[in-house]
DNA sequence: TCTGGGGTCCTAGGACCC
DNA sequence: TCTGGGGTCCTAGGACCC
């Protein structure tokens, strides 16, 4: 074996973000829910322990809330994004070769250090980005990215572990494999479980000892590599460059339900501000958008009503005056009048670096205006925050404005809340 | 009353072309 | 008029991740 991975993940990292700068946090059964407040999705190991499931809607909670002074918390995402810039930044000191997973997890290239003594390493690790970010996190260190996720799981549970597992040693492999449920391996969902169950497939060592053929006819060359990656091969490789998204996507559920086609037009507008931002971030432009616009999935069937419009530009871009024209067109026409709407977004596909546009005589005239003036408005927002600026048609009082009953200050990126916590 | 948001990749099938 | 196969591109749908 040459390869070798480590997986860094924070534990319950939003409820851990909180506690970082909350103390009364500790030791208590704590829950971020989602936007609006709608349902749970992430807790504290006191409250895994109460039972509340991921996903759970926050009423269904509502008598263990107040039966076990569970403090429910909304969710800040500027909060948790900048506490995780800070554990990768920690992370980077152990090995450039590094690849951001996610908001809270993180793979790291570990070489050939088959000569280090590896659980002191990884035991460093921990230690290290709980001192100097406060965020608690697990480490799992394998011969493939899948069995580093296995290790990293039982690493939780295991109070032996205590956050630091390494599997290497095949013996070790094989009894991890056997207390791993197929469900919880990665790449493994619900309905590959279902199937893999009716096969009497039901545990992560039982899908390492399926033959290649039969992986690749139930599960495609995906599961394949699952598989392989089980039996300690390495077939998935560290990402350490961020691949340029091909598709953007900006939506949220409104605070209340609306009915009037301006409100929802203001709130489009302002998805369609971030998704342009989002795109001009990874020096993208798209040619094509699609809007769409819903009423709540629970609704009775007939005041159900789904409607989306995709447009193919006349030439890719990434002006927000001109997506903005084309979104609101597009919106106009599938509003209906007479539903209460819950949600509606923007997705921006065919996506293109900007310096490989293809002009055309469609194109705008205005592209280089429009270019100064969306760096002037990026570094606007930069600086001020991204509702410092604001177009007209996003509307000045903001109907579908996110419901949070109890978001936290943001402590490490916003000097007002900083003057406000301290005083 | 209240039920998240943002992504990726693979496969199968049809259209179309030579 | 009939015969055949192979290739590409696109789209919808299905699976997964956090």
């Amino acid at each position: 074996m040459t390869s070798l991975f480590a997986i860094v993940d924070g534990n319950n990292f939003y409820a851990s973000c909180e506690r970082v700068f909350n103390p009364e946090l500790e030791g208590r059964p704590v829950v971020v829910l989602s936007n609006n407040d709608g349902a749970v999705i992430a807790r504290s190991n006191e409250a895994k322990a109460l039972g509340i499931k991921m996903g759970v809607p926050a009423f269904e909670i509502k008598d263990l809330v107040r039966r076990h002074d569970i403090k429910v918390l909304s969710s800040n995402y500027e909060l948790y994004g900048d506490m995780s810039r800070r554990v990768v930044e920690t992370l980077s000191r152990f090995t450039p070769n590094l690849e951001i997973y996610s908001i809270d997890e993180s793979f790291l290239d570990l070489g050939d250090f088959y000569n280090v003594d590896l659980n002191e390493y990884a035991r460093t690790i921990k230690e290290t980005v709980k001192r100097w970010t406060g965020i608690p996190v697990a480490v799992g260190v394998a011969p493939s990215k899948t069995l580093a996720k296995v290790a990293n799981r039982i690493s939780k549970k295991s109070a032996k572990a205590n956050g630091v597992l390494v599997l290497t040693d095949e013996r070790h492999i094989e009894e991890a494999l056997k207390r791993t449920e197929v469900a919880d391996v990665w790449g493994i969902g619900p309905r590959y479980t279902r199937k893999l169950a009716a096969f009497g497939i039901t545990t992560a060592w039982h899908l390492r000892n399926v033959t290649d053929a039969f992986a690749r006819k139930h599960l495609t060359v995906v599961g394949l590599r699952t598989v392989r990656e089980l039996r300690g091969m390495s077939c998935i490789d560290l990402e350490m460059v961020p691949a340029a998204k091909q598709n953007i996507c900006t939506s949220r559920s409104f605070g209340k339900t609306l009915t009037e086609l301006g409100d929802i037009r203001g709130a489009l507008a302002t998805h369609t501000v971030r998704c342009a931002s989002k795109l001009r971030s990874q020096k993208s432009c798209a040619g094509v958008l699609t809007v769409f616009l819903q009423t709540s999935r629970f609704n009775d069937p007939g005041q159900c009503y789904f409607n989306s419009r995709t447009i193919k530009l006349d030439c890719p871009t990434s002006s927000e005056l001109e997506l903005l024209r084309y979104a609101t067109g597009a919106l106009q026409s599938i509003y209906r009048e007479g539903y209460r709407y819950k949600k509606a977004g923007i997705i921006l596909q065919d996506i293109v670096p900007d310096n490989q546009v293809q002009l055309n005589l469609l194109c705008s005239p205005n592209i280089d205006r429009d270019m100064k003036l969306m760096r002037a408005l990026d570094s606007l927002r930069d600086r001020f925050g991204h509702k410092s600026v604001r177009y007209g048609v996003q509307g000045i009082k903001e109907e579908w404005a996110l419901k949070q009953e109890n978001v936290s200050p943001c402590f490490t990126t916003r000097l007002e809340d900083i003057i406000r916590v301290r005083s």
